[in-house]
RNA sequence: CGGGGCGUAGCUCAGUUUGGUAGAGCGCUUGGUUUGGGACCAAGAUGCCGCAGGUUCAAGUCCUGUCGCCCCGACCA
């Protein structure tokens, strides 16, 4: 007896009765993650792990690009190591994890396991750099950090959790932020290009920088549900570390200097990031560049003569191609196949039955619009070839994009007064407020306060929406990107 | 760390009010019939009822404690 009415996927909580609900459904249902007994510590698993393989290739392969290399740092930092610059223990403190004892033996001095690795790369640079023919140093290493959150959810926040951490050293201040805006700026092509997610590029305000840092950028992406998530941070060190740590090399002029630094990151938060940008009521839809599998073949009445080989025809051709492709020849029902697949996220499905055999043709849909196509198998295949090249390529990746773009457009809203934006999330819901702003950290608080947005960041591509604050009505300075955020 | 919810089969949950043989649906295994949107029939397997004490002839159920998880806030990638 069929149970489920017409309705694909009885499994998943809908986004608008419950969007929280909807995301871990969504983790668990297409077997991205499981929970452990450690609270805030999540297994990977090979469905999930393989999207941040995929994640790690491209952007290590732009990294190298660039001229990183790839180092490994140790887990532990001592204590009194963690304790040389003052705002970056500050920061970091209250959510570190300390390790006590070796063995039974109590430690003189307690490692904490990494929140991040600033302290053991200026260490290191300490050692390392004399001259400026030591600099730059272009390091980054892919490892897990940790930090004791109270709260935690999968990807988004959890205890232990996989990133990249870009650690550079350099000769001048303006060498130094120019990385700090180059890597920013791969950040952003990585997200907009590979994972079809628009993202704003802006400079995080003073109170929102990162503990010990000159100057924090971001690039901040809205969420299907209107709030806002960091996907990825560049920072601007200044020399502030390299004098804490005593980091020093002699110039071309023969003199002493301390050289300046920055450090960039990005997490596997940027999975939820894809979750929740591109997601539906069937459940993940997945970027074609990060997708584990890209296409995959349903064959329908397979047990027919025939039916198996053209299938398997069809996945040697887009195989060849170097596409990620799965033949599907499990018992399970169609339907079955196409709900499953729909939950996975997978870009393009192939269904080749007896009847397209006959007619020589075979079924091509598309997960992210549901768009269904008859493709021709004339041609020795080439049509077809084409036809699936296209849409991973070109017409998915462009189509994610822009409906993408377009949900971020359809919420942000550009407000005058504090009025305003209450009445804007009143009426639309939440979303990215434009809006003008004084500088004052007084005045950031406040609108927190009032309206529940906090700053995400000062947009590097600015328009004047007013000339007064949005706060307390003096000479705007900037405007401001405001949101509720993850 | 505050507020709320929940721990019983792999999953979703019933059973707790009023103590008395451990349950359902889904999934899983085997065989068969099916296959264009989560198929059907038959036969199976699966439980420290979160953990520790206590009350009782008897505890999934009552009492005390404890641990964990989820959600909403404050903080963070």
């Amino acid at each position: 007896m069929a149970k489920n009415n017409g309705k694909m996927v009885e499994a998943i909580t809908s986004m608008d009765e419950d969007f929280a609900k909807w995301y871990t459904d969504i983790c668990k249902k297409a077997e991205l993650v499981e929970y452990t007994s450690v609270k805030g510590c999540m297994v990977i698993r090979p469905y999930g792990y393989a999207i941040w393989e995929n994640i790690q290739r491209i952007l290590d392969t732009m990294f190298k690009e660039r001229g990183h290399e790839n180092v490994c740092m140790p887990m532990f930092i001592p204590e009194s190591l963690l304790q040389k610059e003052k705002d970056h223990v500050e920061g970091f403190a209250p959510e570190v994890a300390w390790v006590t004892h070796g063995g039974s033996e109590k430690l003189e001095d307690r490692l904490c396991v990494r929140p991040t690795s600033e302290t053991l790369f200026c260490e290191h640079y300490a050692n390392i750099v004399h001259s400026y023919r030591d600099l730059p140093k272009l390091y980054n290493q892919w490892v897990s950090v940790v930090r004791w959150e109270k709260t935690t959810r999968p990807f988004l926040r959890s205890r232990e959790f996989l990133w990249q951490e870009g650690h550079t050293i350099h000769e001048t201040a303006d060498e130094a932020i120019w990385e700090t805006e180059r890597m920013l700026d791969c950040y952003a092509e990585f997200c907009e290009k590979s994972l079809c997610m628009p993202v704003v590029k802006g400079r995080k305000t003073d109170s929102d920088k990162f503990a010990g840092a000159e100057a924090t950028y971001a690039i901040e992406a809205l969420m299907h549900d209107g709030k806002a998530l960091q996907a990825g941070t560049s920072h601007y060190f200044g020399d502030g570390f390299a004098r804490a740590f005593g980091i020093q090399y002699t110039s071309r002029e023969n003199k002493l200097e301390y050289p300046h630094q920055t450090s960039w990151g990005v997490t596997t938060r940027l999975i939820g990031a894809i979750i929740m940008t591109h997601g539906d009521d069937n459940g993940l839809v997945l970027p074609p560049a990060v997708a584990p599998v890209q296409v995959v073949i349903v064959p329908i009445a397979q047990k027919k003569e025939g039916v198996l080989d053209k299938a398997t025809e069809l996945y040697e051709k887009l195989k060849a191609c170097g596409l990620r492709v799965k033949l599907d020849d499990s018992d399970n029902s169609p339907g079955w196949k196409f709900a499953e697949y729909e939950m996975r996220g997978v870009p393009v499905r192939v269904e080749i039955g007896p009847k397209d055999i006959e007619n020589g043709q075979c079924v091509v849909a598309t997960r992210f619009n549901g768009e269904k196509a008859v493709v021709s198998l004339e041609n020795n295949l080439e049509t077809f070839k084409d036809t699936v090249i296209d849409l991973i390529e070109n017409v998915v990746p462009e189509g994610m994009f822009n409906k993408a773009l377009e949900n971020r457009k359809n919420k942000t809203y550009q407000c005058k007064t504090m009025d305003e934006i209450i009445k804007a999330l009143e009426e639309k819901g939440d979303g990215f407020i434009e809006a003008m702003w004084c500088g004052e950290e007084e005045c950031e608080d406040k609108v927190k306060e009032v309206t529940g947005v906090g700053s995400r960041c000062i947009p590097n591509e600015q328009h004047e929406l007013s000339d007064v604050c949005v706060c307390c009505g003096k000479p705007a300075k900037k405007m401001v990107l405001w949101g509720k955020a993850y």
